[in-house]
Order: structure tokens, then C-alpha cells, then sequence
DNA sequence: TTTGAATTGTACCGATCGGTATGGTTGAGG
DNA sequence: CCTCAACCATACCGATCGGTACAATTCAAA
């Protein structure tokens, strides 16, 4: 049979480059023309690799979390390192990624889960990001429910409620990061959170 | 002389409609159709009342400010009451502001700031957005100074960084409440952001 | 009652939105 | 070298965006 045309662009880095956009932007603030300048390529051939705005917003999400979001947990399970420690560090890469000059200030999905709130948002992508937004709370929480220090610690109770502090926190850092503060200040924010939950 | 026809609506019930939608949308998200709906008027009226979008925005973001940011204050200087009591019953008011069913859910200036960071919202519209945003800050942090058992309480020591902290509390629980979080597990994460300053 | 300023609804403006049809270009299989 | 599948660029689609021109309507002053 017969073999056509290669790609003329990398796949990956074009979708890391939407994701971008959408991190910056939103998923409606984000436009077409946004995206397609963004990621160096044009209507058709976005249509022809990603679907449509809402599937390429989908697959950005799955991205973000899958590279932004997942590889902070791992903090929390460095062995030989004291539990709160592990759970500073881990805050602490969080807020870092906020502030990180290479990307856009804030969290995709605190951004998105305040846009999804406009009721303007496609079903699917409204879906999606409800489902990255709800992961850290229940990570967190199961977190402190079956680490070995942390039960010792007595921070098995209240790990619901604990934890829910901690996700406004990081919530609250996400819009004081996307407002431009800096990465000095919010330190000492997680100083004083850590307080909060007895640390 | 002439004295024309008169206006078929009441400007500051359309001013308060204008604002709610700003409220649950943002400035970018709210379409003009949105607000002439919102508003029950019709465009030309709008124009003629309140200008343009953005100049509607404005006014709506000024009265926001007025109505429903500055009233909290007062809870800082009620006479006869302790200083820790006072500070828990504004930062439980402003989170009752984000979670009352009677308007929109979160914070309008938080919502607005964020949307300002996506570097599309024109330049007074932003203006009066990152002004509206450092208030709550700067008021905190003159509080604690000045207050006479702030004072003794040595709370005027690092009082930038302690109203730094509850400001990004406040919004995180605008981001928890605009995701649907309810306001009595909003209220644990204040009982915990007060042991965040040691109270 | 006539006049004319002010508000109203409708219909429209150019620009941009998300999305697509089309036709030329590329390049591997035969 | 020819064929043809696959990709790319342009140009276009209907819908909606923010904003406005215009004419009909209202109502106070003269």
C-alpha cells in the first residue's frame, strides 16, 4: 500500500505547548488562533492530531497532572526522611511549580476548576478537570491515613479535615502565585499551614 | 427647555445584576448577551447607562468592593469583643460571603485577578481589578499594627507576613467554595488558619 | 398641544469565535 | 518513476463577540 507525508512537527512538544496556553489562559480564554501560535501549527493539522479544542484540552490536562502534578507526590515517600519533612517538601514543590519562571504562574487545574464554576464549560472537559481537582484532597487524605509516621504521629485523625486545609492552601498559594508573589513569601505561608495542622 | 423620556429600569438594581454576573463569569467570560439577560435590559440601554463593558465593569467591581468587601471590616473593631474573636468573625464572614446561596459562589476579586494573570482583560479593567486585590492585605496588615491587643499580643511583630498568610487562605476557601465546598468544612480551615498565626 | 430631548427595540456593523472543505505538497510503497 | 495516502496552507463556514445607527416611542417643558 502506499505511506503518505511525515508529521512535520513533534507531537509531545506540541501538546505540552497547549497545555501551556491553557495553563496561562483557561480552557475558554484559551482561542484557537492562542493555540495554534502557541503550538506552531495550524487549524487543520491541530484538528487532524487532537480532535477538537475540547479533546486537546483533555489530553493537556492528563498531561499536566500526569508531569506536573503526580511526580510532587513522591515527596511524600522518600525513605529515611522525617514525615514532616516529606510533607514540606512536597507542599513546597508544589508551590515551587507555581512560581516556576518556565511556566505560567498558578495551577492548571485551580485555574480550571474557577473557570469550570462559570457553567460555560463542555461536559467532558468539565468532567475532567472535576477529577483532577478532587485528586490531591484524596491522596493527601490516604496519605495520612496509612503512612506508618503519620499514624504514630495521631495524624491518622481528622486526616479528611487536615487535609482538606491543606488543598485550600495550595489553592490559595495557586491565586497569590498567579498574582505574581513570590516564591520567598509563600514559604513562610506553608511555615504557618504546617503550624496549622500541628506540625 | 426638554426633558425626555425617563429610565424604564432602576440603575442600581441593573448596577447589582451587572455585578453578579461579573461574579459567576469573570470580566472575559461574561458576554454581553450574558449581562443584557442578567441586567433585563437591552444594549443600547446599557451603553447609554453605564458606558461600555468595560466601564461597566468597573463600576460593578467598585460596587462589589463597597457593598460586600468593606462591610466585613467592621468585625475587626466591634468594641467588647477579643481580639481573637474579632479576627475569626471577619475571616467567617468574608468565607459566608463565598459560600451564600444567594449569590454566586467564591470571591469576585479573586476570580477577577486570576483572569487578569491570562493577560487579556484591558488596561483600566485591570487596573481597578489589582487594586481591588491588595486591599484586603494592606487593611490586615495596618490592623495588626495599630490595634491596641494586637499590639499587646506582640501581633504587630511580622504583621505583613501574617495578614500575607490569611489573605492566601481567603483565597483558597474562595476557590474551595466556587468548587461547591460547604461553608462548615470551610470553617475548620479558619480554626486552623488561626493556629497558623498563634491564636 | 406642540416641541424636542432622552430611552427604547430592532437590525446591523466588522472582527473573531470554533470548526471544516479544498487543493496543493510531500514522500514512502510498489 | 508512478501512485496515492497523509499532511499542510488557504480560504471559507455559520455563530457569536463587543459595539452602534436608526427610527419609533415616551414624556417634560414651552
Amino acid at each position: 500500500m502506499a505511506g503518505g507525508r511525515k508529521l512535520e512537527f513533534d507531537k509531545a512538544k506540541a501538546l505540552e505547548a497547549a497545555m501551556h496556553v491553557f495553563w496561562k489562559k483557561g480552557f475558554l480564554g484559551a482561542s484557537l488562533s492562542d493555540l495554534t501560535e502557541g503550538m506552531g501549527i495550524n487549524k487543520p493539522s491541530l484538528y487532524a492530531t487532537f480532535g477538537n479544542k475540547e479533546s486537546l484540552f483533555i489530553q493537556a490536562t492528563d498531561h499536566y497532572v500526569e508531569k506536573y502534578a503526580k511526580p510532587n507526590t513522591e515527596h511524600l515517600h522518600t525513605p529515611g526522611t522525617p514525615f514532616r519533612e516529606r510533607l514540606k517538601n512536597y507542599l513546597m514543590a508544589i508551590v515551587k511549580g507555581q512560581c516556576d519562571e518556565k511556566n505560567p504562574k498558578g495551577c492548571y487545574i485551580s485555574l480550571c476548576v474557577t473557570e469550570a464554576a462559570g457553567e460555560s464549560m463542555p461536559s467532558e472537559a468539565l468532567e475532567t478537570i472535576s477529577v483532577a481537582g478532587s485528586y490531591a484532597q484524596t491522596m493527601l487524605a490516604e496519605f495520612f491515613q496509612t503512612d506508618e509516621e503519620a499514624r504514630s504521629l495521631k495524624f491518622n485523625a481528622d486526616a479528611e479535615e487536615k487535609a482538606f486545609f491543606l488543598v485550600t492552601i495550595i489553592n490559595g498559594t495557586a491565586a497569590m502565585a498567579r498574582a505574581g508573589k513570590k516564591l520567598s513569601e509563600l514559604e513562610t505561608v506553608i511555615d504557618r499551614a504546617l503550624k496549622g495542622v500541628g506540625l
